[in-house]
DNA sequence: TTAGTTTAAGACAATAAACTCTTAAATAGG
DNA sequence: CCTATTTAAGAGTTTATTGTCTTAAACTAA
């Protein structure tokens, strides 16, 4: 698996409240129906996110997370980072400390390209523009197609 | 990560076998002393990997394993279906069943277009010219530089 | 001020991945 | 035949990930 599946539910989170382009607090209760996830567990993974300023929380009735203006400028390279850290794009295919092109491992070369292929595609784009996107071609978040982009 | 442990210890022990360019059988023992792994955790993803006809294995005094004619023919993409599985060839980066073209979650085009070059990577060439090429550049399977690609 | 709502924090439980250990089966060589 | 060596098989343990539950803190509105 590219990605872990807290990494996943933070990724769409974010892509949620992204699509929803006021800058309103929406509730994590609301969000985990919708995106079908366990509310306690988006709720730690939001916390993080939080943590890195890529969100914004407000507590009691009407309260909820939105995306702060960093999040907003933020691209989905920002968020892994956040959630899964960096190894992905730091690390030997086979695990090996120290590889590198003075002592490459078998792998080493085609990964290094590869990799750097994985970070330009999260890269690419920020939140808001994946929104505007979105909006466009009707993007998916949920397995059911439950979600409606707005 | 990109691979499980054990698909990289058995993508190290098939790049270990494919380097002794001789087929005789080598213990799974002395392997993972060399390599470094675990040796009964390294006998099971071996054994994966015999039950797919990737190795011949011998028991009995001498005895050990050895790459089979598939396998000396076979890419790491192969390794990788025979102990990861096809998912991360074939599965959304969001793991949402049912993304596709039709209806892609935010990632589809991007993810597919890099998969395959994750998975040309690995197909790229197989384990005979891998071990042509190692004994070219020396490439490394172990942490410590210990093994010499002979 | 009081009750209800919401995130924060952290303990706890379940599952999966990684790793270890024991026993069985096959083989070689004395 | 007997013993040592090696893979095969599978049970068991540990660790990491995923998921749940409870309590606290912040906030709103009546």
């Amino acid at each position: 698996m590219l990605l872990s599946k807290s990494c996943v539910y933070g990724l769409r989170a974010a892509l949620y409240l992204a699509a929803k382009r006021d800058g309103s607090y929406y509730s994590i209760r609301t969000m985990s129906e919708e995106l079908d996830i366990s509310f306690h567990f988006l709720t730690k993974i939001l916390q993080q996110l939080t943590a890195d300023s890529l969100l914004e929380s407000y507590k009691g009735p009407n309260g909820g997370v939105r995306l702060s203006a960093k999040g907003k400028k933020s691209t989905l390279f920002d968020l892994v980072i956040a959630i899964d850290g960096p190894g992905l794009f730091t690390e030997c295919a086979l695990g090996l400390p120290g590889c590198g092109s003075e002592e490459p491992c078998p792998l080493h070369n085609s990964w290094i390209d590869t990799r750097a292929s994985i970070e330009n595609m999260l890269k690419r784009t920020n939140l808001t523009k994946i929104a505007e996107e979105g909006k466009e071609k009707h993007f998916r978040l949920t397995a059911d197609g439950h979600f409606s982009w707005s």
